[in-house]
DNA sequence: ATGAAAGCGCTAACAT
DNA sequence: ATGTTAGCGCTTTCAT
């Protein structure tokens, strides 16, 4: 009763046929009688048969399987976007192994270490500070990557304008009249974060206001609620003139901020204004409808993943700022 | 320039030894001279040698990877599950393959095959309604499942009670003075849906009221905000007397009927009281903060996985009602 | 302690 | 059109 998988020679001896004949089955059914293909496929509807894709891909060298590693997967930005990853591959029979680096570079090394053994065809990251080195590693397994929601010269990569996406938030406070903004960043070492500050940066610039008199930047190890909250308390604790506007990294980050706000009795957008990223399908449902600068996951992941398929190069996306409650006050 | 993988053949030429004694290097080391191990280590790193998993797996015929189907990823209730199982696999160096079923039996029964044909260690799901049959397939193949978030007397699972759920969720409205209460539920076929409507009759007449009068079911089909928001709609254009209090299958559903009461113009909980499940993050961060039926999903996942890996029995696990603003008001 | 060799299930090249 | 067979990289006896 214990009936074990079925191989290829079970079948070929149930249907009376060769070995070679089932592979041809299996893999170029043209080339195979329609009478004994017939045969076979009975026989292995009969032997309940899954061929085995170790064997497969041993022999064959290549897998069907594309890794992916998102820096979060309890963000839902990261899974739209490994949504989007998927639809593209199931065009091409392809699956995908999906991990959470939680932003922590040595489990990210741990995953990549893993699908290089997986031998998987390619691999889809959205970077850490120091993946790009272990991807050189893998390129020279021949296994190919492709960097998300970043830009790398080095690396193939499908990116966000994240300077636009700073310069529009940090544009639009400044048209509210705020001009003490508190930016309330992931790690320095994160594109992302970088880009963004630039992007801030040029929209004070081109308000011919002075940077570091408009700007204060505090950069959260992790980007949770809990750490967006403790940014902003450190912020508020802090002597001299508060800000009136924040800039979060992410949604998620400004929840964190929103809920020390409340906790605080102040007022969104009066007291503080409130901008978010990612633009999260309940940002619009919040206490305060949040401000968020909108971002094409969907489509970025499909992109990469035809990158890595088909090699057809693409253009970088641009992100939107959506004006919600949060920050639709104009300060006198 | 194009270093192709290397293999143990490669390893044990260049740190002349046989292939034998490199595979013991990996797999029993303390078979192995200190010297020849170092000679054998030094070798791997400078080729960059990582096992081929398929090659091992053929041959030692059982793999360290753990397939894992939810009903959608994009909801973090699931990632959160499916963060549980990693924990625990992690700790018996397995990993997992995470896809998403969005509630289409098609898609599930696509990747169990997929799954059965890596060959994985085993298959934990969130069943939709067809799954328990081809579960029974799987285990032919000898590859073990567990259900999650379900019960079942043909299948290993670890389930949370749902019918206490219900209960506690509607004694909550009941003794909130509510006797018209829609349950936004999901598909008939989930046992989940059956048993919290079980738990709700049940505690509909434990307060000596008729389930019939005081309960109205409507089914949404797919368990997203957008179709909460259509059902809540289909429920007040309804003619006859309307419903005074919401019970929401998840509070992804919860918000989408939300949205639509606040473009009704209605008060949350004065017109209409709201009670979610799963307590998701942001729940209490709503415009109306939800009340909401907690589950432990980060144990249930973990619990999952053990006893996949050691067949050690768990418990049933108990939820536990939040209440917030979006139902503490006492109707007259 | 180390080496030699068989074989896991499959595919593809070659033979019939 | 179908059969035969070598071999992918690894583990695991069995010798030495």
């Amino acid at each position: 009763m214990t009936a074990q998988r079925a191989s290829v020679k079970d079948v070929a001896q149930l249907a009376g046929v060769s070995v070679g004949t089932v592979s041809n089955v299996l893999n170029r059914p043209e080339s195979v009688t329609e009478k004994t293909r017939v045969r076979v496929e009975q026989a292995m509807a009969q032997l309940n048969f899954h061929r085995n894709a170790s064997a497969r891909q041993l022999r064959a060298g290549v897998s069907r399987t594309v890794g992916v590693i998102v820096m979060d997967v309890g963000n839902p930005y990261y899974t739209e976007l490994a949504r989007g990853i998927e639809d593209r591959l199931a065009d091409d029979d392809h699956t995908l192994i999906l991990c959470s680096s939680d932003e922590d570079p040595q489990r990210e090394a741990q995953f990549l270490r893993l699908l290089a053994e997986q031998g998987v065809r390619g691999v889809l990251v959205t970077p850490t500070a120091s993946t790009t080195q272990r991807l050189g590693d893998l390129r020279r397994l021949g296994i190919p990557s492709v960097l998300m929601d970043s830009h790398s010269t080095q690396h193939t990569s499908v990116g966000v304008d994240h300077v636009s996406g700073g310069r529009q938030a940090i544009s639009h406070l400044l048209d509210q009249g705020h001009r003490r903004i508190l930016y309330l960043a992931g790690p320095t070492d994160l594109q992302q974060t970088r880009h963004r500050l630039r992007g801030a940066i040029e929209a004070v610039q081109a308000a011919g206001l002075d940077p570091t008199d408009v700007l204060r930047v505090v950069n959260l190890p992790n980007l949770t609620a809990n750490e967006g909250q403790r940014g902003l308390i450190e912020a508020l604790d802090d002597p001299g003139p508060a800000p009136t506007a924040v800039f979060a990294m992410n949604d998620i980050v400004a929840l964190g901020a929103m809920r020390e706000l409340r906790v605080r009795g102040l007022s969104i957008p009066r007291d503080m204004a409130v901008v978010g990223y990612d633009d999260l399908y309940f940002a619009a449902e919040l206490m305060t409808p949040l401000s968020s600068v909108r971002q094409p996951m969907r489509q970025l992941g499909w992109a990469a993943a035809d990158l890595l398929l088909t090699e057809h190069p693409h253009t970088v996306f641009q992100p939107e700022l959506i004006v919600r409650a949060s920050s639709d006050f104009r300060r006198p």
